[in-house]
Order: C-alpha cells, then structure tokens, then sequence
DNA sequence: TAAGTATATTACTATCTGGTCATGTATTCA
DNA sequence: TGAATACATGACCAGATAGTAATATACTTA
C-alpha cells in the first residue's frame, strides 16, 4: 500500500501532534484518561494553576481530543478521542524499545 | 489497567510529538516511508531547500526517528522508528472519523 | 592538489506559544 | 439583589523554533 498522503493531510496530522506535544496537555489528558474531572480537580491534580489548565482545556476542546459537560457552576471535561490512549501507548513502547537497546549496548 | 504515567515519561512523550509536530518533518518522514533516499532526493521531493531538509533531518534523527548510512559524497536517510506510519495512521483515522461526524450533522 | 559536489552547520530574524496576572462571565445561594 | 464560586479570556512577556542565506566540511575526481 501507498503512504503518500497530500501534504494538507499531512498539516492536519501535525496540527494535532503538536496539541499532544505539550507535557501540561499530557498531564491533563493522562488525568482524564482515569476519568471525568472539573477544571478545580484537574488544577489539584496536575499542580498547573487554573488559567493555566483552562487554557489547555480549551485547545484540547478545540481540536476535540475533550469534551465539556456543564452544570451548574462547575465544568466536567471527559477524554472523546479513545485515540489518545493509543498514540501514548505506541510513544511508551517505543521509548522502552529505545531504553532497552541502550541497556543493550552498555551491557555484556 | 492504570493509565497513570510519571511526568518524566510525559515529558518525554510530548518531545517525540513534538518531533512530529511539523509538516516539513511529515512530508520528510512520509517520503522515507518509501524507501530509502539521500538528501538531494529528499529535497526534490518535498520542495525544500537543502538547509532546512538538513535540519529537520538532523532533528528527527537525534530523536531516532531516521537513521543515516553514509556512501561517499551521499547520505542515505530511512526510517528507524515503524511507530512513525502506525501514528500517522492513528492520526489519519481519527481525522476520517471527524469527517464522517461532519458529514452525518450536515446531512439530512 | 585543486575544483566540484553533497551535506552540515551557523547566525539571524520573524513568528509562535506557554505561563501568568488581571479581569470578565455565568451560576448559585443567602 | 449582592456576594461568592468556578471557569474563561485577554494582555503581556520570555523562550523556543522554522526558514533562510552564507559558510564550513567531507568526499571525489581530474
């Protein structure tokens, strides 16, 4: 099969590598993995401060990675692209793919 | 299973998304995914200069994204890391997915 | 050895973005 | 209605980086 994909694919993929590529986002994201959380928990949680977390929400959102539930005073931002989960996973083992050839190398 | 990853880990998640977050990198990593190429035919097929191909060549293979052969005047460029097309493809597919959801809001 | 070629590197600039503070907005409740 | 709370937003600054031109390096060949 053919990897050629059209440079403007190609845009739209790295637009959202780059709102993963942030470790603020990852903390957030990796809290949320674990469930539904507010905007206060997820300040407590990640020690980022408030303006801070709402403005990661808010490009998350942006770009659909989250949702947002309202009620009442509070905003309950829940994980909407399972994708997130996987690309993680697939970084992780490639960095331990990586940690376990420099074991390699330094061993014996 | 907990989803639950240090922060040091997602640091080092987000600098390898952060590598990919780029379309020159893409365009580069999506020709290599076809084979081999030195820098010249790099810069042919993507449309950048030397300099900048260069660059993003030496920034995706300090990350182990590529590998270089050298053979006399020419250096041969492929890629290192198989993750790089199944992220791609993850990326690609959830952004079908958008589609579609589009398209099923805006039709009838 | 000198010239030519392929690639790498450096210096520079323009642009972008993350963090923060201050403030705005919406909702609840007394 | 007014105070309190949760969240969002705007302005600002500091640091990072993509692109480019110029130059350096390494290899080949005449």
């Amino acid at each position: 099969m053919s990897h050629a994909l059209p440079p403007e694919i190609l845009e739209q993929i790295a637009e959202r590598f780059r709102v993963l590529a942030e470790p603020a986002r990852l903390r957030i994201l990796n809290v949320l993995l674990d469930g539904e959380r507010t905007v206060s928990e997820l300040v407590e949680d990640t020690g980022l401060n408030q303006a801070n977390v709402s403005k990661h929400l808010g490009l998350l959102r942006s770009s659909s990675f989250v949702d947002r539930r309202k009620e009442g005073l509070y905003a309950y931002y829940s994980v909407a692209d399972p994708s997130v989960a996987v690309l993680c996973e697939v970084m992780c083992g490639r960095l331990e793919a990586q940690a376990a050839e420099q074991t390699a190398l330094l061993g014996s």
